[in-house]
DNA sequence: GCATCCTTTGGAACCGGTTCCGAATTGGGG
DNA sequence: CCCCAATTCGGAACCGGTTCCAAAGGATGC
């Protein structure tokens, strides 16, 4: 009974066979009996033996790692993708190593820790760009790289046309009868290169522009991501009285939340007097009762790792690049009643200061 | 110009010194003059080489990784934990390696290729508890783990009382005046151990029972960890008309929004008619002004992962049980206008000492 | 019966680091 | 000037697998 656990070698000692034979079990080669098999099966049993990892991947070249590089991890819509990935990998028998990403310098170290070390066989990239340099350098050491929200050209990667869902989410406000629209979205995250919430502000313009709307830059405003500074955000628009927007767009549901708590806590009734959607279709929209732009964020974590598991089995995931649909999910917050007029922006009174969860639309009678 | 990438061979060969000079100046030994350790990282900074991290695994025995075994990781709680965790891990230089937990089979899988296999310097377990058996196993093999969110006796970890937790959460109600407190918990999950749930209920008898109230077995139920369950739950006890509960303790947050639905949908005035207190006090609890009790999430999976750091080091993290304490946050759902007396549900006749016990057979003295 | 081929096997070389041991160099003290 | 210790260094051995190559053994064909 040596104290240091047991190695290829005794297993090999142990079955009287030689060590290759012993790795050639491990590996399931077919160049080895039925017999020795056999045997070399039941020492293993026997010893309670298993293989260990650094060593093999130190002579295979490979670590059966895949490392995820993610962009503010708490956020939701960021969470729900990583569960994706994260199932897919584990399925596939290849470690998921997470990385957090908060600013630019962690992106930069967490990425050169990663490609220079090979301490991964390839990275999966959540709602983040990676920097010019980074991409010739992993493009030269042959580092599969998938992309997940966010596209580049020549990399396997999923997503979504941000532009046409700011597009749809405004249209459905416009469809609505609403002139005065309003966007909120997140502050430009130029270092992390996260584009999405400018993408969807691009769409609201197009969807403006195209029903002949001349857009009003103050009924624009952008702020950190989260509810509270949304519903500062969204005070200081009902503060233009008359001039202020009858429904508003928020990049993203954590966003419209805050719009959302604001409008109720100036008594607006929802959605006579105000609308609001967002983007994303988080659980919390749906317990809110908020209408918003569904996009499979789960999926498209499964999508990616997959991908990546198709590029490191050398099987060439066909279409590289897959954009996922989007969809309008009508909800209380903007399909009232069933009146298809503007609300009238100002005149209001009434309404309890307290939050409310169901505006209706929602059916489950008994 | 070799294809493969260079080794410490390479290194040492053009920097005319031995391998066992650079990897001392890798190691930042001090064995190493000044004037070599400067021509050796020249060296090795204008060949742009890393030493490749499964080599370096291999000798020294060592992963620089930790595996985070996480039961189901959807959970927000949970999620909150994770982000903790990984972000200590990473500013200590170490890979978070994430295992999803959905079920036994899995935890089983997991733990055996995590411990075999030797791929992870230690072991984080976020609410979730260890079979006996690998138990053993981790302690024979000397592997560093971590409890979050669960205690075991001999190990260290973070955790919270949640007996004591379910007992204020009742309190709470109880100071309210209210006198028929409904319980919606999960159902046991005894395949992986998460006795959060029956332990905040055990703190709900207790508190019950502390204020001389007999259990009625009719206001408890259990489902699945979701709000629409607990709706339905809820729901259910409404049916009980002038039985049903004047407030429920929800066992978490996410059930808590569910119960809240359910009597919105019923039409009942909140705090008024019926109060409602969560647990874990997530950020939708903050939203929804739903009362909770506090736990620190995200400072349980520091403290966890800074404990793995410590043993990983070498040095005792001093205490090694921390248990984080609990406060009730009260808000909307159960401190109404400034009452003080219990709602009264339906015509049933209101007294000082409130509503009927069911089977006068205890004693009642006040 | 002999040449040939295929299957199965042992074991050395290798993956790229770390570490230990012995040697070379230097410096100081006597 | 010599001895001893301290400093610095080279390189072999090693970590525990994988893989390649040569060879043994068995079967097959003529």
């Amino acid at each position: 009974m040596s104290k240091r656990p047991i190695s290829i070698a005794t297993v090999a000692a142990e079955a009287g066979v030689g060590v290759g034979t012993v790795s050639r079990v491990l590996n399931g080669s077919d160049q080895v009996s039925e017999a020795t098999r056999k045997r070399v099966l039941s020492i293993m049993e026997r010893l309670d033996y298993r293989p260990l990892r650094s060593a093999s991947s130190l002579s295979k070249g490979r670590t059966d790692a895949v490392g995820i590089l993610v962009s503010v991890i708490t956020r939701p819509s960021v969470m729900a993708r990583l569960v994706g990935v994260i199932d897919v990998l584990s399925d596939a028998g290849l470690d998921a190593v997470v990385f957090n990403v908060e600013n630019r310098a962690q992106l930069d170290r967490h990425l050169s820790s990663i490609i220079d070390q090979r301490r991964v066989d390839g990275i999966i990239s959540i709602s983040l760009s990676i920097p010019k340099e980074r991409l010739t350098r992993i493009r030269k050491l042959a580092i599969p790289l998938v992309l997940v929200d966010n596209s580049l050209p020549h990399l396997p990667c999923v997503y979504i046309d941000d532009v046409a869902g700011g597009n749809m989410a405004t249209e459905h406000l416009l469809s609505l009868g609403h002139r005065r629209i309003g966007f909120i979205g997140d502050n430009a995250h130029t270092d992390l290169g996260m584009s999405s919430s400018e993408d969807r502000y691009a769409g609201y313009l197009m969807a403006l522009e195209a029903a002949g709307i001349e857009p009003d830059f103050d009924l624009v405003a952008r702020g950190p991501h989260s509810s509270e500074a949304a519903a500062a955000l969204t005070s200081a628009l009902f503060e233009l009285g008359k001039h202020r927007p009858t429904a508003i767009f928020a990049s993203s549901d954590t966003l419209a939340v805050g719009v959302m708590k604001a409008a109720q806590q100036h008594g607006y009734k929802i959605p006579d007097d105000f609308a609001v959607i967002g983007f994303d279709n988080l659980e919390i929209s749906s317990i809110l009762d908020i209408s918003t732009v569904n996009q499979p964020l789960l999926e498209s974590g499964i999508k990616g790792a997959s991908k990546m598991v198709s590029l490191l089995n050398g099987e060439i995931a066909k279409p590289h690049r897959e954009e996922l649909p989007l969809e309008v999910v009508p909800r209380g917050s903007s399909l009232g009643s069933q009146r298809n007029s503007p609300p009238t922006p100002y005149g209001v009174v009434e309404g309890p200061n307290g939050l409310q969860i169901l505006q209706g639309g929602e059916e489950l009678v008994s």
